[in-house]
DNA sequence: GTCCCGGACA
DNA sequence: TGTCCGGGAC
């Protein structure tokens, strides 16, 4: 590649990170030294995949607190951490940050690139990210800021990411030069500041040499990756109460919102809305919403059923007593439920046939 | 509301 | 390649 040193051509990021850098609560305050708390870096950077820094922080501070260090978090129980990363999404992070601090906390933390990248969830950029920021690692850490970032400087037509090993080899030279913690940190900073999707060229330190900027191309590299189109569905989302205790199923191990409790949920199209006069005064009913995954969108229609008796739970379900339902981890969706218990219902216009509802519900009778 | 964004793993 | 979530910009 005809590519100009990266150590020469970064050379302004550098200063321009010690100027505008954000305190966050992981961070070091010097950059040249390895950082103190590699197991900080670790849980901030495993939290940050898929996530922004605001949503990060009070998360990453209640985490700190109850799980100390590794040995701490190695030895809690699941319920636990799934509780303290409620809402923060993608909860297997979650499980494999608990696996990798066991790993640490046994055998200490690896040597090198390699044995990072070994550990649960850490994946290429992960693995470089806390080599770097943690252990002053000249390993150039790669994420979606950071390629755009690259592929905006140097005028690279077509997906960046396709050139991740090149990129890589050119990087390491700058960050053994300014420092890797601080070239890392830097890169992304200013893929989130400065250089996001629509750029702010005119607060770039490195407006002067981007290959795009020159060229007026900035918004067509990189070049945006299409999406695969979101499955639609339609659900109620059910809470079944009686005699002071809620119908929920327990965590399972794989799938969606695995790890966490949730609601059960009906098909619309084969539980379809009846009449309304039709419906038990004990049905409520509040305005629905759609839940959005990665490759699903769900339209949910929140339903309360209170009955005076209750029954045998099906296979996969379980009474709990509302006093528990606090500390129970849920995914937003359903937590989104249980704070509707709290507010005044409706009526529902339409609602699904509640004796078919509890059969859905119930154990098979004999 | 709609659209857009993002690492790891099987 | 598809599966895992939630938030921010508009």
């Amino acid at each position: 590649m005809p590519w100009p040193a990266s150590a020469d051509l970064l050379a302004l990021l550098a200063p321009w990170f010690e100027r505008v850098k954000r305190d966050l609560p992981w961070r070091a305050q010097g950059l040249d030294a390895p950082h103190p708390d590699p197991y900080a870096v670790l849980v901030s950077e495993l939290m940050l995949q898929q996530t922004q820094v605001a949503t990060v922080i009070p998360y990453f501070t209640r985490w700190m607190d109850q799980f100390p260090d590794a040995q701490a978090l190695a030895e809690a129980d699941e319920d636990a951490i799934h509780k303290a990363w409620e809402g923060l999404g993608y909860y297997r992070r979650a499980r494999f940050l608990k696996a990798a601090a066991a790993s640490v906390a046994a055998e200490g933390w690896p040597g090198d690139l390699e044995g990072l990248a070994g550990l649960p969830g850490l994946g290429p950029y992960t693995a470089a990210a806390v080599g770097s920021i943690a252990f002053q690692w000249p390993v150039p850490a790669l994420d979606g800021n950071a390629f755009r970032v690259l592929a905006r400087l140097l005028l690279i037509e077509g997906d960046p990411k396709a050139q991740a090993a090149d990129l890589r080899a050119w990087l390491a030279p700058a960050l053994a030069t300014h420092g890797p913690s601080r070239m890392t940190q830097a890169l992304m900073e200013l893929g989130a500041m400065v250089c996001g999707p629509t750029p702010h060229c005119a607060a770039c330190p490195l407006s002067g040499r981007c290959g795009a900027h020159l060229e007026q191309r900035t918004a067509d590299i990189p070049p945006v990756a299409k999406r695969a189109v979101p499955k639609a569905s339609a659900l109620w989302l059910v809470a079944v109460e009686a005699q002071g205790r809620l119908l929920l199923h327990p965590p399972v191990a794989k799938g969606l919102l695995a790890g966490l409790w949730r609601w059960p949920t009906l098909n619309v199209t084969e539980f379809p809305p009846q009449a309304a006069d039709q419906s038990p005064a004990s049905l409520r009913a509040w305005p629905g919403w759609t839940q959005v995954y990665t490759h699903r969108r769900e339209a949910v229609n929140p339903l309360h059923l209170c009955l005076d008796t209750d029954f045998e739970a099906a296979e996969g379900l379980r009474w709990v007593p509302m006093s528990e339902l606090h500390a129970l981890p849920l995914g937003k969706r359903d937590q989104r439920l249980r704070d509707l218990l709290a507010t005044p219902g409706q009526a529902p216009l339409e609602a699904p046939e509640a004796a078919a509802l509890i059969r859905a519900c119930a154990a098979p009778s004999a």
